[in-house]
Order: structure tokens, then sequence, then C-alpha cells
DNA sequence: AATGAATGAGAGTTCATTCAT
DNA sequence: GATGAATGAACTCTCATTCAT
């Protein structure tokens, strides 16, 4: 199970192992990261990591589940317009990248952590949190790419599955070109928008 | 220096330390892989294997890099059309990308430690792969993208890093494809088709 | 930080854990000492080592604080008279080396461990070792060698750092002469007498 | 044996080898020294070292004394006055320690290799080299000991040993002074003296 | 509820030496 | 006379996890 009765403890508590975690993680990755420098660094006992935790994956699991939230909300709703034509929908679909890319930029740790995630595909001890995030994501990505084929914004000549990888790729390429582009907001706003349009080429119908 | 007098190995020997690695880098990835599985499978010993090769990622690099060259190799020559108007020039990456598919069909192995390579951006003590990486590719592909654009097939109102990042974004989800989908020839060569067919969409002028 | 949470461990245990690293890094000098046959004379797991110990160095290094201090504790205080005339600083030192030296004759593995250390200068991972005995050492040293200039017992027309120098290498002469000479304390006493003599011709005024 | 037919060897080959030894044994010491550097550096292979030396003691054997009879050639000859006074002796030390400094001035890396020698009395796998050290020194100390009570210029109420032992360390004082003293020759002119007069306060009648 | 001591397998790497050629 | 491939034991150190208290 995900998360065990972590809550009960004080926030500050939670803060200091979730602040620690997320430090060693966004820095060495999973696989290298040490629960023992989590553990020191949190202060924390290693019975009562494991206490509150059923293992390194499910503390990852947890962290990476708790960032995004954090990300999500920080970057505001994503009003999926009902009925919409296909410029507001991709400007929508733009708009939010733009807020999502700021939010990443505030928080450096956490780019580097979703970084770690995303290129960790099949590693093992992960198999749960990827079946957990697949959980997630898929109904909501699913939501927004019927509502763009609603809108008439996106393709439906071209399997659902395809279009979503292409949507992901395209979203990796966006964190790449933020990670070794320019900081300045506008260039990057700029960046965010070619690359989107980039996309919308691919994905119109 | 990448490799060391490995290859003055009897040929026997050298397959025998390349297939077990193989077998372990792509079963486990960089990071996961043990040595001593590797020499226990190649009925090697620790220090000749140390003897041969500078360590665990002069082994991996050299490994990679035989191997990639064998693919190549096996999808054949790729004759980027001096000048060609567009059609050409999409049909003929097409056709390549569906011959390295094969390629990498009957290569399973071969297909897992590209992906565990692709994936491994960054990871520590695999600095120096990446860069040889980065050495060997970026002018081929340069070459391509310029090729492209003489074409008038690939558009010049984007940064050619953009085009790249997109074009292997792209690559990755063709990868994808025919990871999750039909191992059917057919089917695999409608699904590349349909892809480049985004790819082009995307970045043509 | 030099030792961990090694004290609420059992007498015993630390006991044993320290006896076994006597042995071992007297007999074989700290570069030559090997932790497998440590940890196997201890009993000890290898885990359990370094939860102990920060590594080899460290272990090292509060071993021969421990039996430095121990030795110190045996041959009594040294009490550096504040106000005294140079034969009586003399006899005071002469005292002392006897005392110590009997100590040290009591115990032929502290001997052999000291005599590893003084030789290990500039030792590649002996460098916080080296740190900290300087630390505590040279202040000592320093007062000592203060109070004989005051009771006119040692000459001022010299470095200081020359006079502690050739104390030191006198007292390694002292070390050799108890090494190859005889072990019946008279004779040892009039050794440390005749030594101490030369010393004392060397840096009085 | 200390050295077999490593003679037949052309200069050029000796000279390659003994400097690429020198190199690595006075940087690493006698026991970090790899063999495996020594004789990539040397471009020799594994084989015609062990050929030409019995191995790792018997090359540094073999250094050493070769670095010593350059290092005595360098300095001039050591005229032990047959009959002399007191002051003339102790005047022939001096100025032949002042020239022994400069010897080693000129050679840092003679004096790293000095300085781990003398640190490694006792260590395994010196025993040999240790043995010949003592055969060709003890004889030649003697006799300078012997002129030196002759002229009435060191006492000789005290065992002979003693006296050659305070000798030894003075000198390690003198090498000492130079290690972390100035790099003038005047200022070590001045160094040498002070502490062979504090030596002749010692160890004269 | 919470601890933290204990584990032991395993990691990658280095080494001086041997010996068949 | 000369080579260099091969060895395998030894090294220090790290790790996630367990479990008696």
């Amino acid at each position: 199970m995900p998360r065990p009765r972590f809550h009960s403890l004080s926030a500050a508590r939670q803060e200091a192992i979730l602040s620690a975690a997320l430090e060693e993680f966004s820095t060495h990755g999973f696989v290298d990261a040490s629960l023992n420098r989590i553990i020191t660094a949190a202060g924390a006992s290693k019975g009562s990591l494991y206490y509150y935790f059923d293992g390194k994956e499910d503390l990852y699991g947890h962290l990476l589940r708790v960032q995004v939230e954090l990300m999500i909300a920080d970057a505001g709703p994503f009003p999926v317009p009902a009925n919409s034509d296909p410029d507001t929908f991709w400007s929508v679909i733009e708009n939010h990248c733009v807020r999502l890319v700021q939010a990443l930029e505030a928080s450096p740790q956490l780019a580097r952590l979703l970084r770690d995630w995303m290129s960790s595909t099949g590693r093992k001890g992960l198999e749960r949190t990827q079946q957990d995030a697949e959980r997630t994501a898929l109904p909501w990505l699913a939501q927004v790419l019927a509502a763009g084929q609603t809108a008439r914004a996106i393709r439906t000549d071209v399997p659902d599955a395809l279009l979503l990888a292409v949507g992901t790729a395209i979203a990796g390429v966006i964190d790449y070109s933020i990670l070794t582009g320019s900081t300045d907001p506008l260039a990057q706003s700029t960046a965010v928008h070619t690359i989107i349009e980039m996309l919308r080429r691919a994905i119109q119908p």
C-alpha cells in the first residue's frame, strides 16, 4: 500500500522527512539515493522510516505524488473547456504549459525529481509507482484528449495511445528546452509556444 | 581511451565477454548490472575483465558502440539525398526508420540496451559514454537535418536544437509503439508511417 | 567526526573490537592492516564495524586516541613545574620519560602502534588523524617548552619549531634504545638518563 | 639477490625504467606504489620488469642504491680528517651536511624517496632492503664516528649505537627543517649550522 | 509507537606475480 | 631473451531491510 499512518505525524516531522527525501531523490535519482542519508538529514530513525513507509519505493512514490499535487495546485486549475473551438483549446493547453513550466522553474528540485522519474520507466523496484502514476494520469489525459477531439482540435484518425505518446514526448521536449535554454520568462513562453505549435500541427486533424 | 587491447583476443573470447555483457546490461540496465554476473557468464576472471576494459563504463560504452554499429550496418546505408523534394526526403526517412525498427525487432536485447541508454541521460558514471555518443551522433544528425532543410522538407524558422529534440522524442515514440504494439511487420510499417507523418507535419515548413 | 555511537555498546563488544584492531594495526601497521581480519577476530560483521566507525582511518584514530590516553593515565600526571630551576625541570622530564618507557614496556602492542603512527607522517588516508593529533599535542608541547624556557632550562635563541623537532627526534631515540636494548628496568633508566642528558646539552641555554 | 642482468640493457631503457620507478615510488611511497603504473610510464612490459628484477622490493632497493650513490657523488667526497681538532671535524660535518641538503634540494624526488625510505623501518616486504642499507651504511658511519672520537670531537662515554641513533635522528631534523622551512640557500645554511651545533653539544665530550 | 543495532551479500576496483609461449 | 595475458584473492565500503526491544 502506498502510504501508511504517516499523516498522524506532526506536520513538522512529515515536512522534515519529505524535504530530506526530496533533496536526496532529486539529487541522486531513485537508484542512487540512500535511505541512510535521508534519515540522517531528516533526523529520523531507521525504524521510524520503515514504520511509516513500506520501503524505498513507497517513500519515493509518496513524495512524487505529493509534489505533483503541489505542482498541479500551483499551476492552477486546468479548465478543459467542454465546448470550444480549436484555437481556444490549444491556447488553454499552451497557457497551462507555461504555468507548469513556471512552477517547475520555481522548484528545481521538483523538476529534477520528475526528470528522474520520467527516465526511470521500467526500473526495477519502481513497478508499483509506475502503475499508480498510470492509473492516476491516464484517465485525466484521456479526458483532455477527448475534449480536444470534441473541439475538433485533435485528430481522430490515429489511435489514442499514439496521440498520448506523442503528447508526452513533446512535453519532454518542453522540459528539455527549459533545462538547456534561457531562464528568461519571456523566452520560455516563446519556446513553449513554438513547441506546442509543433505538437498542434502534428496531432490536429 | 575507450577500449584497450581487447581486439587481439580470439573472436570467441571477445564474443563470450560481449554477449555476457549484452545480456546483463540489457536485462538490468547500466546501474543495476553486475560485473560479477558478467564474468561468471563469460567464464572470465575478474582480473582479465579489468585487463581488457577500464571499468564498468568502458565495457558498457564499447558494447554500445559495437552494437549500434552492427545495427546501422544491418539497416543498410542511409542515403541522405543531396537534392530532392520533400516527399522523397520524408520517404527516405520513413524507409530507414522501418529498417531500423526491423533491426531492433530482430534483436530485442539491443532494443533494451538502447532503451536503457536513452533513459540514462545524466546518470553518474556514464559521463564519458554520453560525451562519446554526442560527439558521434550530433554531426550526423546535423547533416540529415541540413539535407532536409535543403530539400525544403524541414522548416528553418525554429532553432536546430529544438528540431533535433523533437525528432529524437518522436523516435522514442516509434520505439514505444513497437514495444507496446503488434509484432506484425505490416502493422509496424503502418505505425512508423503514421508517426513519421506526425513528425513531418510538426517540422515541415 | 571521529567516532559515532560506539560507546553505548557493551564494554565487552567495544573491547572485542578495539583489541582486535589493536592487534591488527600494531602487527601490520595502518596501511597493511586488514579490516576483514579485524572483524573476523572481533566476531563482528562488516556492516557493524561501519555502523560504529566511519572507516579504516576512523577506527585507527579512535584506537590511537584511547591507547594514548591510557598510556598517559598510566604514566601518571606530568607536573610541569611553574617555577623551578633547570635541574628540577630536567629531572621532571627524565622521570616522566622513564614512566612513559615503563608504560610502553608494559604494552608492546601500544609501542608498536605508536611506532607505526610516528612513521606514518603524510601517509594518504591518515590526514584527519594527523590533524587531530597535532591539534591535541602541539599546545601541550608548547606549554612544556615554555615552562622549560621560564625555568631557564631551555634556550631561547632557536626557533621553537626546531626545539620541538629535536625533542621529538630524541624521543624517537629513546624508543629506539628500549626497542633494541635491554629490558632490565635499571638499564633502561640509565639509557633514558643518558639520552635526556644529551637532549639537555643540545637545547639548554 | 639485489639486481640481475639489468645492466646489459641499453642505458636508455635502464633510465626509462628507473626514472619511472623514481617518479612512482617518490610520489606514492613503497606500499602504495603500483608496478603497473611504472611499466606503463616506462613503456616496458610486465614480464621484462620481472625478468630484470626479482620483484617490487628488488626494484625499490636498486633504485634507492643508485639514487643514494648519485647523491653522494653529487655532494662530493667526505674527507673524514684522520687527525684533526674538534672544530675542524665539526666544520667538515656541517659543510658536508650543507652540500647534502643542496643535493636534496636539487632533486625533490630523491628527497621524497629517502623520506619514504626512512619512515618505512620494519615495513613488510622491505626487510632485505633494510638489511642491505644497514650493511652498507653502518661501517661507513662507524668510521666517521671513530674519526670524531679520535679528534676528541665526540664523546666516548656513551655507547656507539646511541651516538649513531642521535646522529641519525638529528639528520632527520635537518630534513624536516628544509622540508618546512625556507628554500633560500643562506637560510638553509643557517638552519643546518644551528642544528649541527645542537648535535655537537649533545655528543661532544 | 518507535527504535536503532545488526546484518552480510555485494559492489567496483587493484594488485603483484606467474608462466606458457 | 622477452613477452603480456591471465589470475583471483583481497581490498574498502554501501546498502535496504529486519526485528527484538
